[in-house]
DNA sequence: CACGGTTTGACAATCATTCTCAACATTGCT
DNA sequence: AGCAATGTTGAGAATGATTGTCAAACCGTG
């Protein structure tokens, strides 16, 4: 059973006025900012606990930290992701899920499962610097 | 300046006998059971530093430990690991690069990089059981 | 409002990885 | 081979993210 607590919904919140990935940290940080007292722990709880639920996604950043953002949209997809300024776009791998099957079950596995971010510079930061 | 030391062919070594992923840890602990005292940091330093120069992969297992294997081939590709023994086969996305590149300028990103990683059931996995 | 299972939070505990720095090994040079 | 200069090593400390602990606070229900 889940039960609705201010802390869950401090989260749940903090992560909607939030357009990129932000570490469970960030986000711990960011609730405290704002004067919201939520335990460090219990933010590590609840973002697994929403991402089990397929309400966040979750990915690594380069260095292994886990990195968070509410979904979207529902169903499965990937991103695209500014590697200067963090900007975050979903998208459709139309094919993508068909190609992982096929070269799966070419090699003799079954149940694939498959990740596929993308990263690059987006327009406004390529205008913008060096 | 690259030195060829004892423990750092002795890693390389490791790597050449290994067919699937292993953490910097794992590696450790094969030269101590094979008698070769390699201290960890070392292990740790030689690993990043064969992937800097591109001679063995790195990925992220799914709680963030860094895997390593050596290169089979040489130009970009991506892996298929089986879930259960952890059995890899390197393979190519035709297309997927293609594919990156157009998701990407399409959303006037530039500079695209991908990361495109497979996992399954092998055969011999999926009779040997449940 | 009382109750019982949930959830919380301060802090300890893990664990992978990196840092520190003195002792040491390798390479280039003679 | 002998030597100096400089990259490398390793034991252990340090760091940092994440998880575990467990008593106290809390939520939804009867």
């Amino acid at each position: 059973m889940q039960r609705m607590t201010r802390q869950r919904s401090a989260v749940t919140e903090a992560l909607a006025g939030l357009e990129e990935f932000r570490s469970a940290q960030q986000i711990h940080e960011l609730l405290r900012e704002q004067g919201v007292g939520v335990g460090l722990a219990t933010v590590y709880r609840t973002l697994q606990s929403l991402t089990e639920d397929g309400d966040v996604d979750v990915l690594r950043s380069a260095d292994g930290e886990a990195v968070y953002r509410k979904c979207a949209r529902s169903g499965h997809h990937h991103h695209l992701v500014c590697r200067r300024c963090g900007r975050t776009v979903e998208i459709e791998g139309p094919g993508v899920e068909e190609w992982a099957d096929q070269v799966g079950s070419a090699h003799g596995f079954s149940a694939i499962e498959h990740t596929v971010e993308l990263s690059g510079v987006c327009a406004p930061c390529r205008s913008a610097g060096a």
